[in-house]
DNA sequence: TCCTGCCTGCTTGTCTGGCAAGCAGATTTT
DNA sequence: AAAATCTGCTTGCCAGACAAGCAGGCAGGA
């Protein structure tokens, strides 16, 4: 049952290899910024490969926004040369390096949202961060685990920002990083105690923002990421 | 010559759209995590376009790590659901407010970053750290603004932290803010007493990094790109 | 001389049809 | 029962085609 299916990598396929290296033409100079393309019906003859595949490989580009397009026109590089989306490439969640580096990430984002929530959540943002607090020890009453109630505790003082690139990298580090720790939670009979020491601790950040203090807020935060790490430390070797 | 060329937005093109399409169709669930994708030919007719519009659109997803696909079996959402690569899109770069969503941004990276630096750096990494100041100290001797010594100093102290997430994400802030600030210096007859004033700033960071003093590192580097901000806010006004 | 409208060639966006490689389940053979 | 084979389906890639749209030139008129 138990049967290993190991994905081979297939990967390098055509279309990628000629994305990469279009990629690097770009980066290297050889196509300037605002510069045009060579033709689609060019690019074909230059490497040797069918239309529909250049197109596609142009069209990721189009999609990282380095190259625009006009029909009729043609395709041209982006002014400024660069890439307008940012890609964290995250390949191994089971690497134990790669999580360390990715909590890192997590904690000094968290840590400075927290502090800007302090210093700038309206009345109606820290009733709403409140309320999350409160489900969140209805959830530990139920003895559940409480996952979800935690990912929205700290979704709203992320928003309480009021800063949508925190807000989306938070986003995206959260949805993988405490997915993780839910599972590893759910496996161990002993996180009763233990949620409640992250209440304890979320309560301190709660009661931070709540005085307007950036500084207590960033320590709590931060304080309290360190001990999620330790505690997901703690779930995994059980 | 000063051509308003204002470039009509013709996006929603048949690709954009079946790829977002597709998306929000994975998003709700409507196609679960693991499941296998309905056939090319299938979303042909399901969506009234033709396999080569399908097949651009779906590569894209790929591209985003939502779908894997392998040939012959057929193409599968994700194990997670979700997309393995953040994308951080920067429409506008004149726009103010975004501007300062993306400054707050790079502060808590850099500075995060900074402490960690501090905490780690090897003496090679902290040689080459002193070697990168000395030079933007030479480029301000020439009188020069020194904007990519600027950049090498930050990307040595970033690349101590060996946390390469720390870097992408540094580097692709850098980028685009710097030579933000770099068009602004350069326009500016000022500069010379100011890149002095960075100049301390930056022997300030590096002493906190020799000494191996982390909270000290983080508040010197947060000082700095603050007093940048509002160089910047200077620089802009003049 | 300068402007205006048309025209022509080129480019992208999309479609159709087709072939090879590869996978998965059913069928046959051992 | 296990192994080998067959068959239908799917993706990867290709060739050719047409419509929509852009840019520069050209001719004619003011």
């Amino acid at each position: 049952m138990a049967e290993e299916r190991d994905i081979i990598d297939r990967s390098p396929s055509l279309v990628e290899k000629l994305a990469k290296r279009l990629q690097e033409d770009i980066a290297t100079g050889r196509y300037r910024p605002g510069a045009k393309l060579p033709a689609e019906q060019q690019l074909c003859e230059n490497y040797g490969v069918s239309r529909a595949t250049v197109r596609e490989a142009v069209g990721r580009l189009k999609h990282d926004g380095l190259v625009v397009s006009r029909q009729g026109a043609g395709a041209f590089v982006a002014p400024s040369g660069l890439p307008s989306v940012f890609r964290l490439d995250v390949t191994d969640f089971s690497d134990a390096e790669e999580m360390t580096h990715i909590a890192e990430l997590l904690i000094a984002v968290e840590a400075a949202a927290s502090e800007l929530a302090a210093r700038r959540r309206s009345p109606e943002q820290l009733a709403r961060i409140r309320e999350a607090l409160h489900a969140m020890q209805r959830a530990i009453d139920r003895k559940e685990p409480g996952v979800e109630e935690d990912l929205a505790f700290h979704r709203a003082i992320i928003e309480a920002t009021g800063n949508p690139f925190f807000r989306d990298l938070s986003d995206f580090l959260d949805q993988r990083v405490r997915r993780f720790i839910r599972t590893a939670r759910a496996n161990t009979a002993r996180f009763q105690g233990l949620t409640q020491a992250v209440q304890v601790e979320h309560q301190a950040i709660y009661d931070a923002i709540e005085a307007g203090e950036g500084a207590w807020a960033r320590d709590a935060a931060e304080r309290h990421l360190r001990q999620a790490a330790a505690r997901l430390e703690l779930y995994l070797r059980t």
